[in-house]
DNA sequence: CACGCCTCCTGTGCGC
DNA sequence: TGCGCACAGGAGGCGT
């Protein structure tokens, strides 16, 4: 699930519960460098791309959902599968960390040592900040041949955008996704839905899978919203024409080939 | 270095 | 109904 505006989501919810409160203890599956928190205080919680980072003295926590890790502030254990991690904090509240398919990184190091997170080292402007620029970004969609949504995906251009958001931005902007070298008008649409579907997932809380609708988390619902994405078949919201289903850069990828045709723009 | 492919893990849903 | 397999929202690591 969690692309930004999940961990978005996630990171607002959380903060004002643990922001201040002392680690007490921690339990599960955590290495010997995450032991080290105890004792220590949460001096914020943000978010970096996919990435929820904390400040505890001269640490930093680095929590990444993966594809299915979830991260509660509960008050008891909630009787859920799969626990990998709880933190005890003062006040009775435990930050429990919940992940099936274990793709999910919690670690523990020097402030700002991203050495053993290579993609959160090398992580693109956060989209939704003014280190976004249509210019930078329209110069680096020129000077690499990889297909658009790949670059997408990688975050080294641009940071926290996933499978979900990579489709529906790319239908926003009118752009094939396996399209190459974009031209400075197709990069200037792409910046902007970038922003804008961004900023309605946000609003909307995210889009919730099954996953998460199991009510330990309000649910977001980006998901009425999504235009494209697991729509293969059903007609486009703009043109009417059938959304298709093809693999690219081994991801489901959900495009309307009317709207998104694969020539280059002419200008 | 840029790029593409494979892998990690577990559960679900589909076709047969 | 049962079984086997493809697939699932991410990113790290490797080979080319």
């Amino acid at each position: 699930m969690p692309e930004l505006p999940e961990v978005e989501t996630v990171r607002r919810d959380l903060a004002t519960i643990v922001v201040g409160k002392r680690v007490l203890g921690i339990r599960g599956a955590a290495s010997a460098p995450l032991r080290r928190i105890r004792g220590l205080t949460f001096k914020n919680l943000r978010r970096r791309g996919k990435y929820l980072l904390a400040t505890l003295g001269e640490f930093e926590l680095i929590i990444h959902l993966g594809m299915s890790g979830r991260l509660l502030a509960a008050a008891t254990i909630p009787p859920v599968p799969h626990v990998r991690l709880v933190i005890d904090l003062e006040g009775g509240v435990h930050l429990v960390f919940v992940d099936r398919r274990r793709f999910g990184r919690v670690s523990f190091v020097r402030r700002g040592d991203y050495a053993g997170s290579p993609t959160l080292a090398r992580m693109g402007p956060e989209p939704l900040s003014a280190a976004f620029t249509k210019s930078a970004f329209g110069h680096q969609l020129r000077a690499t041949k990889a297909p658009i949504k790949s670059l997408l995906l990688n975050q080294r251009l641009v940071a926290g955008i996933g499978n979900i958001y990579a489709d529906e931005v790319l239908h926003r902007a009118g752009i094939h996704p396996d399209r190459r070298r974009l031209t400075p008008l197709e990069a200037g649409r792409l910046h902007r839905a970038i922003r804008s579907v961004l900023a309605a997932a946000i609003h909307h809380r995210g889009t919730s899978f099954s996953l998460h609708r199991d009510g330990l988390l309000p649910p977001g619902n980006f998901g009425r919203h999504l235009r494209v994405f697991q729509r293969a078949g059903q007609g486009c919201r703009k043109c009417g024409a059938p959304i298709l289903k093809v693999r690219l850069a081994r991801r489901s990828t959900y495009f309307c080939p009317k709207c998104q045709v694969r020539e280059r723009d002419v200008m």
